[in-house]
DNA sequence: AATAACGTACAGTTTAAACTGTACACAACA
DNA sequence: TGTTGTGTACAGTTTAAACTGTACGTTATT
């Protein structure tokens, strides 16, 4: 363990964590997140829960929360040390790949989940095409619905971009 | 004005908006600030504070705030209308390009500003090196001093795809 | 010059997010 | 089978963000 008494090496620590923080919050994640992550990136082995606990003088239920968090993103992942009965976690070594594929993932199944929504609001619109002339709206219903569609050019914009950003990048590493 | 009373035009204006705003959070705006992005952007005009305030539910206060965050984030403008007092707004019209470079824009603003403070940090680990010795956390200190290096390569990597983005939209737009 | 209209600073309030501690379910070990 | 160690649900608390209303400075209009 690491844990002794370092006083100058905890304080370049805790600047450590805390500059790189607001790098990863740039990707949407949450300052807590962040900082969790940076802990487990800095650190040279696997911790367990207690130990992020202990580095960041946060409980360890908000560890718990925090790693899974990291996990659905798939930023951390668990890692098994014989002989111990904890979960050990670890930090994504490249932060490049891993940060980006992690954006990229969410932007697209956001992109996909509103491209459903925004086609069935669409729908909507066109079977209440009678009420809205009725309603003297008929005109600028047709202006929304077409932003609708302007939304959805948007979302296909951005994933193109996006994955030709991640293909490019794949292609590098081979 | 748009205001008299078109209830079901302002269903679906609300759901519009409800929907949009998600995608605006994904590029890093608060819920605030996407709401109100979206309220100018489907609206067929330019706006005033009042205009927004009715529209949104929120406060005059608040647009005035909001309003100044979109205008710092390049993404709406100041529009004069002849023969009025009040200001007007409208959003951008090219969400790709707009919100594209906006959000690359504060990347590298965000990634020049850490740039320095890494180094700035490094520099003082080099210079505390005796110290950390003494205390018998070289070692450690070596590790860390090593992170900040990776973080920087991190900047840059990032920084090269996203301006290459930028550079790729902004040539098909030519 | 006086009045009215407009946008924003600021202090106070509300709302939402982050965090904590206890209590519990589950698994490992004896 | 009982016992201890481990991660997490949940309710309650703290902290931070968003929002509001009043008050004020500034600019346009008369």
């Amino acid at each position: 363990m690491t844990s002794v008494n370092y006083p100058l090496l905890e304080e370049f620590q805790a600047k450590t964590v805390q500059e790189f923080s607001k790098t990863l919050e740039m990707f949407g994640l949450t300052s807590g997140d962040a900082r969790l992550f940076i802990i487990l990136y800095i650190h040279p082995f696997p911790m367990t829960l207690d130990d992020m606990s202990k580095a960041s003088g946060k409980s360890k239920t908000s560890m718990s929360t925090g790693i899974r968090s990291l996990l659905e993103q798939g930023l951390v992942e668990r890692v098994w040390v014989k002989g111990k009965r904890k979960d050990f976690y670890q930090a994504n070594k490249n932060l490049y790949l891993s940060f980006l594929s992690s954006f990229i993932e969410k932007w697209i199944q956001q992109a996909d989940e509103q491209k459903d929504n925004l086609e069935r609001l669409q729908a909507e619109m066109a079977a209440s095409n009678y009420e809205l002339v009725e309603e003297g709206s008929a005109e600028e219903a047709d202006l929304l619905y077409e932003k609708a569609e302007e939304m959805k050019v948007f979302h296909a914009c951005v994933t193109e971009a996006f994955t030709k950003i991640l293909a490019l990048k794949e292609d590098e590493v081979n």
